[in-house]
DNA sequence: CGAAATTTTGATCACGTTCAACTTCAGTGG
DNA sequence: CCACTGAAGTTGAACGTGATCAAAATTTCG
């Protein structure tokens, strides 16, 4: 890992994770700025680094420059849950920062560049300006609507469905993000993670996998995903990407009217 | 439904919802006030009444008073996914208000009373107070700790582990707005919403129930729960409670040192 | 280039679904 | 009060899906 204080303003513009703020609120620069003011440090991480563990305590918001990671929980039986992947613009330490200890470890599956800041520095500044506050129950809010389908998922949907609606999610989410073109993308994840991810086992979700090959649907090879009947897999998986609301401004002249 | 303009006073600081917020946020009573101001009606809802409904627009927030709901999927094969239950203290509309259409549905399994607040008006709040923002931050972070939870239960758990989770998260959640005693509650969801909830079919759902049962871990009859064993419950399902920090206050001398 | 990780394929088996029947319970009207 | 009705809970038998275990093929990486 190496440690450089903060990050430039022309990088911190681009920055996936601003990119995605964009999507559902209205920031000026100057707010912007304030965020940027925060960050302590970027941090490169090499492929296999734990950057959560779970049960120990963790306080920082790190927001994810470039690379993938897997938010995941051991089981005593020695299972594993993949409970999200973590792409460019998603947030390390959510919800974990929000806990005593952690409920679950991250583990980054590529090299990544990431900007931290400390929690309690955030709060802060949720305090000075209440749009981060909003902005920070939005992003909640977006993970547990993703962990809701995702439960669904796992709990009635066929692992054909299950398979096609995570790529779609996926492909979506790195597109929001400008990481993926109208029909590829590159999925760094192995088998082992979508299993975990999907709660099948690996020869399963490799079978699941040949079957929507062999229906030409789409192809995989060299971690790289391209789709190649796009109607049908959303006609299969009635997937739909979720639309949050933007964030509504401050309303001045309500203000007004009252005291509190 | 009947329509009462706001809440009392005296009844609103023993509201199981602010007994939740209570758990991790000091409010005084002037921020519990400005609160309060907001509740535009407590609505009276019978069993079985809908909510919240997959699909349309929905912009409030509703705190439940007393009384017993479920958020539920339902899926094109006719499978429902049963996301969450909504216990006193629970809130109707998140994440649905943050989303252009509601994703899921929510029904009302016994009569309910709940107070209803318009969302834009709490999102204003949370402008003039920003400790209300944070505070729907951890609502959000609550929530979605909790999904992941299941997503776990689901992906990875045997059903017998499933449901003895499922009954001592419900307990503990219960307790917190004391709706429980030490061993025993009560448990308003039919089978059917037991098995949606876990992803078991109801058939296998009661022989699992009738495993816990004859090992001497519970009684369950009368939809009333008593743990028998406690200690075998704890043991088997390798429950804990997920430990939520406190929201830390406003520093005012940080304050001084930052321009922003 | 060699070692390790990952993907693929096959055979067997168990768990949980499905379908069906029956029982018990709660609520309602005669 | 009891008979009736529909909902909820319980039990059984047969089936199928996806897990497990094992091994081979292929790719990735040191």
């Amino acid at each position: 890992m190496t440690n450089l204080p903060g990050v430039a303003a022309h990088e911190w513009s681009k920055h996936p994770f601003i990119l995605r703020l964009d999507g559902y609120i209205d920031l000026s620069a100057a707010e912007k700025d304030s965020l940027r003011a925060l960050i302590e440090a970027k941090i490169v991480v090499k492929r296999r680094r734990d950057l959560v563990v779970d049960g120990l305590e963790y306080r920082k918001l790190c927001f994810i420059a470039e690379g993938f990671a897997v938010r995941y929980k051991l089981l005593r039986n020695g299972k594993r849950q993949v409970l999200n992947v973590l792409l460019p613009g998603d947030v390390v330490g959510l919800p974990g920062s929000f806990l005593e200890r952690a409920a679950s470890s991250v583990i980054a599956v590529s090299d990544m560049t990431i900007h931290a800041c400390a929690f309690d520095a955030y709060v802060q500044l949720c305090y000075r300006r209440p749009k981060f506050g909003l902005a920070l129950s939005w992003l909640a809010v977006h993970e547990a609507a993703f962990y809701a389908e995702h439960l669904t998922d796992a709990g009635r949907r066929a692992p054909t469905e299950r398979l096609a609606r995570f790529l779609l999610e996926i492909h979506a989410r790195l597109a929001m993000v400008a990481r993926a073109s109208e029909v590829e993308f590159e999925l760094p994840f192995s088998q082992e993670v979508l299993g975990d991810a999907l709660g099948l086992s690996v020869p399963h979700l490799n079978r699941t996998l040949a079957q929507l090959r062999s229906e030409g649907l789409l192809t995989l090879n060299k971690r790289r995903v391209q789709f190649t009947d796009m109607k049908g897999l959303q006609l299969l998986s009635q997937f739909q990407p979720l639309a949050l609301a933007r964030i509504p401004e401050r309303d001045q002249s309500a203000e007004a009217a009252l005291s509190s």
